[in-house]
DNA sequence: AGACACACTGAATACGCTTGCAATCTTTAA
DNA sequence: TTAAAGATTGCAAGCGTATTCAGTGTGTCT
């Protein structure tokens, strides 16, 4: 934290009051053309930066953004991070970064509340609601992105169709003449794969099938072939597709039933995921998926959260459609 | 940026002095059990917690370091900023991010330096040298991450062996009878891209060969397709082996070749990349690479941070050493 | 010319905390 | 028992900025 000059120097070396010079650094503030030019000048001659931190002191407004994400290893999340990050600095936020899973999301939730952040997006599943709507009853607003809570009337939250988009995976591995569909599951209880079960299930149910298998990866890479390796473990009676709960897990098990079960991805097993991330278009995957709209979905964080700072908005849910994406796996 | 209570509003209730309630919240400070004990306990029934902001004011440290990335595609920089992120956590800092690129980044460096950041990791490429000279000049430590700049006496620098990654890949190739080597460069003038290319020319020079043709994929997965392309357009004259600057180009190379050119890796030609970045091991790539050891560079980061912060050491840069995988993609 | 609205300006105070300093209380040593 | 050392404590002065308020000067309207 190396400083330099501060606006009381500036205000000597312009020959203004130091007020004068906050207001020249403020936009819309009342100050004539004349005197901001003496104080930029000035400010340019002393390298002089406005310190963000008094100004939050000041106007108890930090211009920060708490951002707390899981682990970075399914490609989706990077991809949320890099987009929420550069809408948030277009609106002038910015992004205090907090990475990890449950054992210290009290720890960070407290020293993120610590850094008077203006708000706050939750995009891990690893944050208890509790904690959620603790924030949320303190006063800041919150958006949860990607998941909801039952009991979710304090925060505000994003998502996709995640219901809608399992569906429409039910039915496009029906259509594709699938007689023996199975189900790889992500972490049971979260909102994301409860909606994408329902969905899938209820999709299944409409064509009058029943989902044929049943595994857990718990959005897990690991697990996912574990998982894998279960349902296809007798050749004679193995599905002859598999939705797993998102793309991440859909390339493990992809993997698996390749390189060690010795299948071919579509011919013997129809396999589809879910998120649409990066890696389901390369070539050695071409997996169908489902899309979430990731820039809509980061447009409505954002909205929300500002609206909210704002004070023009109670928290709500918002909902974005998804679309599924045909691609070889299940061709 | 809710505000709860303040630190005089546990001093009363606690009916000690504001000075108590701020020595209770400090480790090392001098306050009685007993004191302490009674600020802690009214602490807890008005939900109080120190205001960051103004202790940082105060004590002129923010205790926040700011991290510039670039785009979050190359699957390494998630990894990196997963991993730094956590390492800063445990040492008490916390991150301010920013994702960008050139045409933002003087933008990026000013809001970052208004927020008195104690330290700034660069692991963009996009940030200019003379960017990161002019905050080491104002003071606060830089660390590059994985780059270096020419004329870098101010910011301290973290680095794998470049050099020596690429002489290895090319000894690799060599011993597996390869007889022409074509190279496929990274941002040309990008320090990891010149110090792998030279590396591997030279492992090529002292093997007797030369590199058999080269072409530019700037980092990119587009320009990384089209890269191949290229130099795999003639089917009497192609390369047997190829070594991309970076994984996550070396990739979109094998989906070309295998899928548009129908050729098979490593039967036909033997790839390899850089970086090691999870999805080289995937079944459909299993790509020979240079794995960055991340934890000691992220060490290595995060140690020349803080001593400079403390004022124990000037700037300097690290080299961590690399070590090849090799995979199937070179069998 | 007089009244009035309006654009600027600077002094002073607040934001919530840390910390040097001097005063007080508790131990400890002799 | 008494003095000196040490542990606690509260006061008050910052940290660098925003902003209210009263005051100045300018221009406009009649």
């Amino acid at each position: 934290m190396a400083n330099g000059s501060t606006s009381i120097d500036v205000a000597k070396l312009a020959q203004v009051s130091q007020s004068a010079v906050s207001r020249s650094f403020t936009v819309g503030a009342s100050v004539s053309a004349l005197t901001r030019a003496k104080v930029l000048d000035a400010a340019k001659k002393l390298g002089y930066r406005p310190n963000a931190i008094a100004r939050s002191l000041s106007t108890r407004k930090s211009r920060m953004i708490g951002v707390v994400m899981s682990y970075l290893d399914n490609q989706f999340y990077p991809l949320v991070l890099e987009k929420l990050s550069q809408a948030l600095q277009q609106q002038g936020y910015h992004v205090l970064l907090f990475i990890g899973d449950t054992s210290e999301a009290d720890a960070v939730l407290s020293d993120i509340l610590q850094y008077q952040v203006d708000g706050l997006v939750l995009a891990s599943t690893s944050v208890s609601s509790a904690l959620a709507n603790i924030c949320a009853d303190a006063g800041i607003p919150v958006v949860l992105f990607n998941r909801t809570t039952r009991n979710n009337q304090s925060a505000s939250a994003v998502v996709c169709d995640n219901h809608a988009g399992g569906a429409a995976i039910a039915q496009h591995l029906v259509q594709r003449g699938c007689q023996r569909i199975a189900f790889i599951a992500g972490t049971q209880d979260s909102s994301t794969n409860l909606e994408r079960e329902a969905g899938f299930m209820q999709g299944l149910a409409l064509a009058g099938q029943r989902c044929y298998a049943r595994a857990v990866g718990d959005y897990d890479f690991l697990q996912a072939q574990q998982a894998a390796h279960e349902l296809f473990a007798k050749a004679d009676t193995r599905p002859d597709a598999v939705f797993v709960a998102n793309d991440h897990m859909a390339i493990a098990v992809m993997d698996v039933l390749r390189q060690q079960l010795g299948l071919q991805v579509p011919q013997d097993v129809r396999v589809a995921g879910f998120d649409d991330v990066p890696q389901a278009a390369w070539g050695a995957y071409q997996l169908t998926s489902v899309t979430q709209a990731l820039n809509p979905m980061i447009a409505a964080t954002v909205d929300l959260l500002i609206e909210q700072i704002n004070g023009t908005v109670s928290p709500q849910t918002r909902t974005i459609a998804c679309e599924l994406i045909a691609r070889q796996s299940t061709q």
